[in-house]
RNA sequence: GCCCCCGUAGUCCAACGGGCAGAGACACUUCGUCGAGAACGAAGAGGCUGCAGGUUCGAAUCCUGCCGGGGGCACCA
């Protein structure tokens, strides 16, 4: 008998499928008179590129566990699904093609879903949003205009990242490793006016609030966020330049090493270096300036290269000890850090020491770290130690230096404690078309202008094909009729802003909007989000850890000083699911190397799919496709359903008058699927629920028999247990064994405790740690007892030989050890 | 270079706060059943827990060092 003639897996999702559709077994309750305990159970959104692949089978079926073991303890669960779908691909599809956006975009949507009404996660339909809709949008320009009224979104000129052939800037969040973050290419630098979201005013809270995610976060991505921050304490210093009537202040985090500074350095590309080089050394200046804006990110970014920099003919006064340093300046210095300028401490600082040992300059060690001396063997002394050449700081340990010397700068007008942050501002705008359109409009006389709410949204104008080709400015500035328009304040002529934003703006808010997404008074209707949120688990991949998760974190701290939410974390808890790979390489269309969800599921059904991606490891793991057996789930699946088929007693049937053994593993298995669901150990929960599977089958086979009442509970147990990882087959069984659907609301068993205690255990009994004999002993059994059970044993003795007891361990129940004199 | 995580059977993975190395799956061997199959049921084999030390009565588990894999950061003063 093939599974096939059983049970086929098509015919039972096309079944239930549409059964599904009319009981809505997923929907979340939002009356305000449902006492039930609530949850929210969140996966990242898709973007809409084409089907489903593999990636999301496994993302989903991770999210959807927790959902439905929410369903099955009774909660009141919001599991909401929409799409992200703003964004490039679709603008290069419709150029290509020469469409709209949104035809491609929402084409695909439709594709997806219907795959996701087959993949069949626990979603609530009927909260479904596209972050490309109108009725969306609005509300992301609403948060756009509250940001800029609070003084969180401005505009500023400056160096950006620029990508060439997305023809658009980037975020510093979307630039990895000199390359653009969604399409590979080398990033250039360009001067530009942008829009910014003032993120940096919250790095102190974005770093502080993470106590709250410790534990419950992984700790990969909490550390991602902390170096991305990137907080250093230090002093700024304010250092005289001969000639120059304001003084310029540097940022240290080493102030106790003053006494040792022997240079200083300005970033060659700030305006500072332009500004206060000497005139006999502007022509070599110029030529390494020029030098340096042609060098390309990657090459800035290698550490391995040597220090470049020229000396600019001036000197700064060490405010310390009024010493005459000479000012240099280089690349190895960011115009972006800090104040764009550093005091170089070579004995101290590895970079300053490469720079001082290229370029001839004096090393002075100033803390003794008991380490040879830096100057003969180029390796700077970072640690603690005595500090020396250091006037009234001489003798101090590192620490107490720093708040000496910092008192002492403070004293005297100097310098001051101060802190400095690695992360920038949140460069928001794009010079692109499918996107949400900046609410603002640029007035001759008013300048920037909002548009007022009852304005918005701010439709995309009806551009399409050609029209949408990058030309370096976005598409917007091409559609004439709808830039020009009339000033809000005063009514004379004006533009419309031309870029569009971030679609991580868009992805930022999308779960709070999931809580009332019909609300058309604000982006979200307070009450609905205070009785669902935060969300209390986050599904997703590691790649949004300082993008969307970072972005989502800041939206959050911001409207809740908006009054507008009591909680300042989005995400109780967050889990990164690995990816799904195939002979140890990622999945790749250009290599071939790929696997095809939809093949897989034609092939083997739905539940199969989704068992082994949950069952293959840990859901944090990488799932190799070729180590995945997906026959042996089959075969798993159709015992399940055979054993539903074969369930001989009655329903209601007393489980009590059953035998006893198979009860005791149902319960034990419901017991430890229990934990280990909870823990997220979805692997394991699985391989519980099989072995309930072999003692079931076993009792029909050669124990009680299919009639035994026993042999109802496990099967019920099965159907239920496993209602969280194959919906299709647990409905389907719990449907054989006479109940009526949906499985997802049969309520989770509790096990029975009176069924967890075994009557007899057994006790290894070692000598000297190697075991020589077992017990079979009541799991009360009392320590003494136990021991003069062991001690009693043949085995024991004839270990012991002739020598006697030096100790015993007792851990009763489970082990005596011997340990011989 | 610095930091974090991980090395268990041929493979994917279990093993709770130190206590019998094995729950489950794939592959393998054998047996039974039958409608004779790539079906169903059962049994079995398989290990220096990456290596070397240490702590302990007892270590896969804790500590140190090394080797190997993965990830993050990497001129941020």
């Amino acid at each position: 008998m093939a599974p096939s003639d059983s049970y086929d897996p098509r015919a039972v999702q096309d079944k239930w499928q549409a059964r599904w559709a009319e009981i809505e077994p997923y929907r979340a309750e939002e009356s305000a008179d449902d006492s039930r305990e609530r949850r929210y159970a969140l996966d990242m959104f898709p973007y809409p590129s084409g089907d489903l692949h593999m990636g999301h089978a496994e993302a989903f079926a991770i999210g959807d566990v927790p959902a439905r073991y929410w369903f099955q303890r009774g909660y009141n669960v919001l599991h909401p699904i929409g799409w992200d779908s703003f964004g490039l691909p679709a603008e290069n599809a419709a150029i290509k093609r020469n469409e709209h956006p949104a035809k491609w975009t929402y084409a695909n949507i439709e594709t997806q879903a219907a795959s996701f009404h087959r993949y069949a996660p626990s979603f609530d339909w009927s909260r479904r949003l596209h972050t490309s809709d109108p009725e969306y949008y609005k509300w992301t320009q609403w948060l756009f205009l509250r940001f800029y009224e609070r003084g969180l979104a401005y505009r500023k000129g400056g160096q950006v990242n620029w990508c060439p052939n997305d023809q658009t800037v980037l975020a510093n969040e979307q630039v990895v490793g000199g390359h653009c973050e969604r399409c590979g290419a080398l990033v250039e630098r360009r001067t530009l006016t942008q829009w910014y979201f003032r993120i940096t005013d919250y790095a102190d809270r974005l770093l502080d609030d993470m106590a709250q995610l410790e534990g419950r976060w992984p700790d990969r991505v909490l550390l991602m966020q902390r170096n991305w921050i990137g907080r250093s304490t230090g002093a700024d210093v304010q250092f005289v330049i001969e000639g120059r009537a304001e003084p310029v202040t540097v940022f240290t985090t080493r102030p106790d090493t003053l006494y040792g500074a022997t240079f200083f350095v300005v970033a060659a590309d700030a305006p500072l270096a332009a500004e206060i080089c000497a005139p006999e050394q502007r022509a070599e200046f110029e030529a390494y300036r020029e030098q340096v804006s042609r060098e390309s990110e990657i090459d800035r970014l290698s550490t391995e290269r040597e220090k470049t920099g020229v000396f600019l003919g001036r000197y700064a006064i060490n405010p310390v000890n009024g010493e005459r340093i000479p000012v240099w300046a280089s690349d190895y210095v960011l115009a972006e850090y800090g104040h764009g300028a550093i005091m170089a401490v070579p004995a101290h600082d590895q970079r300053d020491l490469d720079f001082a040992r290229r370029f001839g300059l004096p090393v002075r060690v100033v803390v003794d770290t008991g380490e040879a001396d830096p100057a003969q063997t180029g390796v700077a002394t970072a640690g603690d130690g005595r500090l020396v050449n250091s006037g009234p700081l001489d003798g101090l340990g590192k620490a107490d230096a720093i708040a000496r010397a910092i008192e002492v700068l403070e004293s005297k007008s100097l310098g001051k404690a101060s802190v400095n942050y690695r992360l920038r501002d949140w460069l928001v705008s794009r010079q692109r078309f499918w996107g949400c359109p900046i609410p603002i409009v640029h007035c001759a006389s008013c300048g920037e202008v909002p548009v007022p709410d009852e304005d918005l949204p701010v439709r995309l104008p009806d551009l399409r094909g050609a029209d949408l080709a990058p030309k370096g400015t976005s598409p917007l500035a091409a559609a004439g009729d709808w830039v020009d328009t009339a000033c809000p304040r005063c009514g004379g002529p004006a533009t419309r802003d031309t870029d569009t934003m971030d679609t991580f703006v868009d992805s930022s808010w999308y779960y709070f909007r999931y809580c009332s997404p019909d609300y058309a008074d604000g982006p979200f209707d307070p009450e609905q989000v205070r009785t669902w949120m935060p969300v209390d688990q986050y599904t997703g991949g590691v790649e949004h850890a300082i993008l969307h998760l970072l972005y989502s974190r800041f939206f959050t701290k911001v409207l809740h000083d908006m009054g507008m939410v009591d909680f300042t974390e989005p995400f109780t808890r967050l889990l990164n699911q690995g990816q799904v790979i195939l002979n140890g390489k990622a999945m790749s269309k250009s290599t071939g190397n790929l696997v095809d969800l939809g093949d897989q599921i034609a092939e083997y059904g739905v539940d199969v799919v989704r068992l082994a991606m949950l069952f293959s490891g840990p859901p944090e793991d990488d799932i190799d496709w070729a180590d995945v057996s997906p026959q042996g789930m089959a075969k798993f699946l159709a015992r399940v359903h055979r054993i539903a088929a074969e369930t001989a007693a009655p329903a209601g049937a007393d489980p009590a008058a059953g035998d006893v053994t198979l009860r005791r593993a149902t319960h034990r298995v419901i017991d430890e699927a229990t934990t280990m669901v909870e823990a997220q150990r979805f692997n394991v929960a699985i391989a519980r629920i099989m072995e309930l599977v072999s003692a079931t089958r076993k009792a029909i086979d050669s124990g009680p028999g299919a009639a035994d009442p026993a042999v109802r509970e496990a099967a019920e147990t099965i159907a239920i247990l496993l209602s969280l990882f194959a919906p299709y087959t647990a409905e389907e069984a719990w449907e054989a064994l006479g109940r009526q659907a949906p499985v997802i609301r049969a309520g989770w068993p509790s096990a029975d405790p009176a069924l967890l205690v075994e009557d007899q255990v057994t006790c290894v009994v070692q000598v000297a740690g190697k075991v020589r004999d077992r017990l079979e002993v009541p799991p009360g059994i009392a320590a003494d007892e136990l021991e003069r059970l062991a001690l009693a044993s043949d085995k024991v003795r004839a270990a012991l030989g002739d020598g006697g007891v030096r100790k015993v361990i007792v851990r009763a129940p489970k082990i005596v050890n011997i340990v011989p004199a």
